[in-house]
DNA sequence: TTACTCTATCGTAATATTGCGATGTATTAA
DNA sequence: TTAATACATCGCAATATTACGATAGAGTAA
Protein backbone atom coordinates (compact mmCIF):
# COMPACT_ATOMS: atom_id res chain seq x y z
CA UNK A 1 0.00 0.00 0.00
CA UNK A 2 0.72 3.36 -0.43
CA UNK A 3 2.84 3.55 2.90
CA UNK A 4 5.68 6.58 3.15
CA UNK A 5 8.22 4.81 4.40
CA UNK A 6 10.00 8.75 4.54
CA UNK A 7 12.42 7.21 7.52
CA UNK A 8 13.80 5.38 4.66
CA UNK A 9 14.90 7.73 2.59
CA UNK A 10 17.84 10.52 2.79
CA UNK A 11 16.16 13.90 3.58
CA UNK A 12 17.20 15.78 0.35
CA UNK A 13 15.36 12.30 -1.47
CA UNK A 14 12.06 13.21 0.56
CA UNK A 15 12.27 16.82 -0.07
CA UNK A 16 12.92 16.48 -3.80
CA UNK A 17 10.38 14.26 -3.88
CA UNK A 18 7.41 16.95 -2.15
CA UNK A 19 8.64 19.59 -4.45
CA UNK A 20 7.89 17.37 -7.20
CA UNK A 21 5.24 16.65 -6.59
CA UNK A 22 4.05 20.31 -6.52
CA UNK A 23 4.79 20.15 -9.98
CA UNK A 24 3.00 16.30 -10.44
CA UNK A 25 -0.19 17.69 -11.87
CA UNK A 26 -0.84 19.91 -14.99
CA UNK A 27 -3.16 22.16 -12.78
CA UNK A 28 -0.72 22.76 -9.92
CA UNK A 29 1.45 23.90 -12.82
CA UNK A 30 -0.45 25.91 -14.32
CA UNK A 31 -1.53 27.37 -11.29
CA UNK A 32 2.35 27.94 -10.03
CA UNK A 33 3.24 29.60 -13.80
CA UNK A 34 0.13 31.92 -13.45
CA UNK A 35 1.46 33.13 -9.98
CA UNK A 36 5.37 32.93 -11.45
CA UNK A 37 3.86 35.02 -14.05
CA UNK A 38 2.78 37.52 -11.29
CA UNK A 39 -0.53 38.29 -13.34
CA UNK A 40 -3.32 36.73 -11.17
CA UNK A 41 -2.65 36.44 -7.03
CA UNK A 42 -5.98 36.49 -6.29
CA UNK A 43 -7.81 32.82 -6.26
CA UNK A 44 -10.73 33.83 -8.03
CA UNK A 45 -8.60 34.71 -10.89
CA UNK A 46 -7.37 31.61 -10.63
CA UNK A 47 -10.53 29.84 -10.58
CA UNK A 48 -11.27 31.89 -13.64
CA UNK A 49 -7.76 30.89 -15.80
CA UNK A 50 -8.21 27.07 -14.86
CA UNK A 51 -10.70 24.32 -16.27
CA UNK A 52 -11.79 23.34 -12.76
CA UNK A 53 -14.32 23.63 -10.34
CA UNK A 54 -13.47 26.13 -7.52
CA UNK A 55 -13.42 23.42 -4.92
CA UNK A 56 -11.05 21.42 -6.44
CA UNK A 57 -8.73 24.47 -7.33
CA UNK A 58 -9.04 25.32 -3.87
CA UNK A 59 -7.81 21.95 -3.04
CA UNK A 60 -4.77 21.88 -4.93
CA UNK A 61 -3.84 25.63 -3.57
CA UNK A 62 -4.31 24.26 -0.09
CA UNK A 63 -1.72 21.50 -0.99
CA UNK A 64 0.84 23.83 -2.89
CA UNK A 65 0.75 25.67 0.67
CA UNK A 66 1.48 22.30 2.42
CA UNK A 67 4.37 21.79 0.59
CA UNK A 68 5.13 25.33 0.81
CA UNK A 69 5.68 26.20 -2.17
CA UNK A 70 2.97 28.81 -2.39
CA UNK A 71 1.69 31.52 0.50
CA UNK A 72 -1.34 32.70 0.76
CA UNK A 73 -1.97 36.00 3.14
CA UNK A 74 -5.08 36.82 3.68
CA UNK A 75 -6.38 40.67 2.34
CA UNK A 76 -10.25 40.46 2.49
CA UNK A 77 -12.54 39.72 1.25
CA UNK A 78 -9.38 37.77 -0.65
CA UNK A 79 -6.73 35.55 -0.09
CA UNK A 80 -3.25 36.61 -2.24
CA UNK A 81 -1.92 33.63 -3.26
CA UNK A 82 2.12 34.34 -4.16
CA UNK A 83 5.15 32.21 -5.01
CA UNK A 84 7.10 31.72 -1.45
CA UNK A 85 10.60 32.72 -2.38
CA UNK A 86 12.60 30.93 -0.51
CA UNK A 87 10.67 27.57 -1.07
CA UNK A 88 10.74 28.39 -5.16
CA UNK A 89 14.53 28.80 -4.55
CA UNK A 90 14.89 25.51 -2.55
CA UNK A 91 13.54 23.39 -5.51
CA UNK A 92 15.26 25.14 -8.10
CA UNK A 93 18.52 24.44 -5.99
CA UNK A 94 17.67 20.84 -5.21
CA UNK A 95 16.09 20.20 -8.85
CA UNK A 96 19.67 21.39 -9.65
CA UNK A 97 21.62 19.00 -8.00
CA UNK A 98 19.94 15.92 -8.47
CA UNK A 99 19.74 16.85 -12.19
CA UNK A 100 23.49 17.62 -12.83
CA UNK A 101 24.51 14.63 -10.91
CA UNK A 102 24.10 13.25 -14.40
CA UNK A 103 26.44 14.52 -17.24
CA UNK A 104 25.09 14.38 -21.00
CA UNK A 105 27.19 12.46 -23.06
CA UNK A 106 28.29 9.76 -21.02
CA UNK A 107 25.91 7.30 -21.06
CA UNK A 108 27.15 3.75 -20.09
CA UNK A 109 24.44 1.23 -22.19
CA UNK B 1 -11.89 11.43 -9.28
CA UNK B 2 -8.54 11.62 -10.49
CA UNK B 3 -9.13 11.76 -14.50
CA UNK B 4 -6.31 13.14 -15.91
CA UNK B 5 -8.20 15.55 -18.23
CA UNK B 6 -5.15 15.84 -20.40
CA UNK B 7 -6.42 17.80 -23.30
CA UNK B 8 -6.91 21.08 -20.83
CA UNK B 9 -3.85 21.98 -20.36
CA UNK B 10 -0.87 22.75 -22.94
CA UNK B 11 1.50 20.04 -23.79
CA UNK B 12 4.45 21.90 -22.13
CA UNK B 13 2.10 21.47 -18.53
CA UNK B 14 1.19 17.64 -19.15
CA UNK B 15 4.88 17.21 -19.73
CA UNK B 16 6.24 18.76 -16.80
CA UNK B 17 3.92 17.37 -14.74
CA UNK B 18 4.27 13.70 -16.02
CA UNK B 19 8.11 14.21 -15.88
CA UNK B 20 7.87 15.71 -12.32
CA UNK B 21 6.17 12.65 -11.48
CA UNK B 22 9.54 10.58 -11.65
CA UNK B 23 10.51 12.52 -9.09
CA UNK B 24 7.83 12.97 -7.03
CA UNK B 25 8.32 9.31 -4.99
CA UNK B 26 11.79 9.27 -2.63
CA UNK B 27 12.46 5.59 -3.87
CA UNK B 28 11.90 6.71 -7.65
CA UNK B 29 14.66 9.65 -7.02
CA UNK B 30 16.94 6.96 -4.74
CA UNK B 31 16.62 5.10 -8.39
CA UNK B 32 17.65 7.59 -10.23
CA UNK B 33 20.53 9.26 -7.99
CA UNK B 34 21.98 5.36 -7.98
CA UNK B 35 21.62 5.12 -11.70
CA UNK B 36 23.15 9.12 -12.39
CA UNK B 37 25.77 8.33 -10.20
CA UNK B 38 26.22 5.00 -13.00
CA UNK B 39 27.58 3.21 -10.25
CA UNK B 40 24.81 0.40 -10.26
CA UNK B 41 23.18 0.44 -14.17
CA UNK B 42 21.93 -3.27 -13.09
CA UNK B 43 18.22 -4.09 -11.55
CA UNK B 44 19.92 -6.39 -8.84
CA UNK B 45 22.04 -4.12 -7.39
CA UNK B 46 19.65 -1.46 -7.33
CA UNK B 47 17.59 -3.88 -5.14
CA UNK B 48 20.35 -4.42 -2.95
CA UNK B 49 20.57 -0.72 -2.16
CA UNK B 50 16.59 0.12 -1.85
CA UNK B 51 14.60 -0.78 1.30
CA UNK B 52 11.73 -2.51 -0.93
CA UNK B 53 10.79 -5.53 -2.21
CA UNK B 54 12.47 -6.62 -6.00
CA UNK B 55 8.36 -6.52 -7.30
CA UNK B 56 8.10 -2.83 -6.05
CA UNK B 57 11.51 -1.59 -7.34
CA UNK B 58 10.64 -3.16 -10.83
CA UNK B 59 7.18 -1.33 -10.60
CA UNK B 60 8.78 1.81 -10.23
CA UNK B 61 11.28 0.95 -12.94
CA UNK B 62 8.57 0.31 -14.97
CA UNK B 63 7.17 3.67 -14.56
CA UNK B 64 10.38 5.33 -15.18
CA UNK B 65 10.76 3.42 -18.53
CA UNK B 66 7.23 4.61 -19.46
CA UNK B 67 8.03 8.71 -18.58
CA UNK B 68 10.81 7.66 -20.75
CA UNK B 69 13.95 9.19 -18.39
CA UNK B 70 15.37 6.14 -18.06
CA UNK B 71 15.86 2.88 -20.38
CA UNK B 72 16.65 -1.05 -20.25
CA UNK B 73 18.22 -2.64 -22.61
CA UNK B 74 18.13 -6.20 -22.41
CA UNK B 75 22.31 -8.15 -21.77
CA UNK B 76 20.78 -11.58 -20.63
CA UNK B 77 21.15 -12.76 -18.01
CA UNK B 78 20.48 -8.99 -17.19
CA UNK B 79 18.52 -6.00 -17.64
CA UNK B 80 20.95 -3.03 -17.67
CA UNK B 81 19.24 0.14 -17.08
CA UNK B 82 20.48 3.48 -17.77
CA UNK B 83 19.74 7.74 -17.83
CA UNK B 84 18.08 8.00 -20.69
CA UNK B 85 20.00 11.35 -21.79
CA UNK B 86 17.66 13.04 -24.26
CA UNK B 87 14.63 12.73 -21.61
CA UNK B 88 17.09 14.12 -18.75
CA UNK B 89 17.95 16.93 -20.91
CA UNK B 90 14.50 17.52 -21.40
CA UNK B 91 13.59 17.25 -17.70
CA UNK B 92 16.41 20.08 -17.03
CA UNK B 93 15.33 22.19 -19.65
CA UNK B 94 11.43 22.19 -19.02
CA UNK B 95 12.37 22.08 -15.30
CA UNK B 96 14.16 25.12 -15.94
CA UNK B 97 11.89 27.22 -17.58
CA UNK B 98 9.05 27.02 -15.74
CA UNK B 99 11.45 27.95 -12.38
CA UNK B 100 12.98 30.21 -14.06
CA UNK B 101 10.01 32.25 -14.96
CA UNK B 102 10.12 34.00 -11.46
CA UNK B 103 12.69 36.12 -10.57
CA UNK B 104 13.30 35.47 -7.02
CA UNK B 105 13.46 39.16 -5.20
CA UNK B 106 9.65 40.58 -6.88
CA UNK B 107 7.53 39.16 -4.53
CA UNK B 108 3.62 40.88 -4.88
CA UNK B 109 2.98 40.34 -1.11
C1' DT C 1 -30.71 43.82 8.70
C1' DT C 2 -30.42 41.18 3.93
C1' DA C 3 -28.11 39.97 -0.10
C1' DC C 4 -24.08 39.10 -2.39
C1' DT C 5 -19.20 37.62 -3.17
C1' DC C 6 -15.26 34.94 -2.28
C1' DT C 7 -12.92 31.11 -0.58
C1' DA C 8 -12.47 27.04 2.56
C1' DT C 9 -14.06 22.79 3.90
C1' DC C 10 -17.07 18.70 4.05
C1' DG C 11 -18.72 14.56 2.06
C1' DT C 12 -18.58 11.44 -1.45
C1' DA C 13 -17.13 8.91 -5.51
C1' DA C 14 -13.87 7.43 -8.95
C1' DT C 15 -9.39 6.41 -10.00
C1' DA C 16 -4.35 6.12 -9.20
C1' DT C 17 -0.48 4.83 -6.55
C1' DT C 18 2.24 2.03 -3.60
C1' DG C 19 3.69 -2.30 -1.79
C1' DC C 20 4.51 -7.12 -1.65
C1' DG C 21 3.90 -12.20 -2.06
C1' DA C 22 3.41 -15.44 -5.50
C1' DT C 23 4.15 -16.81 -9.94
C1' DG C 24 5.97 -16.67 -14.71
C1' DT C 25 9.74 -16.41 -18.04
C1' DA C 26 14.21 -16.58 -19.70
C1' DT C 27 18.92 -17.51 -19.25
C1' DT C 28 22.93 -19.73 -17.05
C1' DA C 29 25.21 -23.48 -14.62
C1' DA C 30 25.64 -28.13 -13.32
C1' DT D 1 17.80 -32.83 -18.02
C1' DT D 2 17.41 -30.11 -13.26
C1' DA D 3 18.54 -26.30 -10.35
C1' DA D 4 19.58 -21.67 -9.68
C1' DT D 5 19.47 -16.79 -10.81
C1' DA D 6 17.49 -12.40 -12.45
C1' DC D 7 13.82 -9.81 -13.47
C1' DA D 8 8.86 -9.09 -14.99
C1' DT D 9 4.21 -9.54 -14.16
C1' DC D 10 -0.08 -10.88 -11.75
C1' DG D 11 -3.29 -10.29 -8.10
C1' DC D 12 -4.57 -8.31 -4.13
C1' DA D 13 -4.92 -4.89 -0.28
C1' DA D 14 -4.17 -0.40 1.69
C1' DT D 15 -3.81 4.26 1.00
C1' DA D 16 -3.55 8.59 -1.67
C1' DT D 17 -5.13 11.62 -5.14
C1' DT D 18 -8.36 14.02 -7.89
C1' DA D 19 -12.74 16.02 -8.70
C1' DC D 20 -16.96 18.29 -7.67
C1' DG D 21 -21.49 19.58 -5.54
C1' DA D 22 -23.06 21.36 -1.40
C1' DT D 23 -22.39 23.93 2.44
C1' DA D 24 -20.10 26.96 5.75
C1' DG D 25 -17.82 31.16 7.09
C1' DA D 26 -16.19 35.78 6.58
C1' DG D 27 -16.37 39.94 4.65
C1' DT D 28 -18.73 43.80 1.69
C1' DA D 29 -22.58 46.45 -0.11
C1' DA D 30 -27.23 47.84 -0.04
Amino acid sequence: MGLAKTDLFTNQQNRVAELAKAFAHPARVAILQLLADRKACVCGDLVDELPLAQATVSQHLKELKRIGIIKGDIDPPRVCYCINEPVWDEARQLFGQVLDTFMVGQGCC
